[in-house]
DNA sequence: TTCTTATTTAGCTAAATTGCCAAATAATCA
DNA sequence: TGATTATTTGGCAATTTAGCTAAATAAGAA
């Protein structure tokens, strides 16, 4: 695998990464229904303030989110509704496991 | 958000996880083409054939590819085709950075 | 059986990730 | 101006991940 074609899968892992995790997927999840404030967001996943917004920003970082500011509030807004698409795939493969799951019990 | 929300989240975080990686994500790709040992993985990739199999156990463990014994190699191969989807979306992220990157030089 | 090849597992270290607290920054309000 | 609210950043400890070497396992060939 040449120089090029690793720093290509490097790129995409990257963004990929970005999603791998239970709260950035529950903000993107949310952000598909409109834009959000951190402190709306903050309420809802019920973590320390500092840390959603730090998830925030690797969202950003990947360009999968983008923020806008209004008044004292940050806005973020999903830039790429087209991952949710792969979610339902996501869900595919969970449900596959747990018919596999059955089976072993059976 | 609630215990099973949470569980849910986290289940599917685990998946895309599995996702994550350079070389899991080179593998997915090539499995989508067929077939392959564990052997073929391995040189393909360039690392030691341990680390190789560990990143296949990562994926089968998330269900995503399975494996079958022939003589003394082990072929894997891909489960869920729908994830090959998701690649063209990632493809669009990294093309919009691109293009917002330029915006900044110009 | 002994040797060889393919694969997995164990053990280790280095690096990355996570999430909290505390502090810094920014905008609004009294 | 000083106080308040929203957000981000720095710093830290705990956990997870990655990839190597060495060793264990399994199947086939001599």
């Amino acid at each position: 695998m040449d120089n090029k074609t690793k720093a290509r899968y490097e790129a995409r892992a990257q963004i990929i990464k970005a999603l791998a995790h239970p709260s950035r997927l529950f903000i993107v999840e949310e952000l598909s229904h409109g834009k959000r404030c951190v402190c709306e967001l903050t309420e809802m996943i019920g973590a320390d303030a500092s840390t959603v917004s730090k998830h925030l920003s690797i969202l950003k970082n990947s360009g999968l989110v983008n923020d806008e500011k209004v008044g004292t509030s940050v806005y973020y807004e999903l830039l790429t509704p087209c991952i949710l698409n792969f979610f339902g795939c996501v869900e595919n493969v969970m449900k596959s496991n747990a018919e596999r799951h059955l089976e072993l019990i059976n």
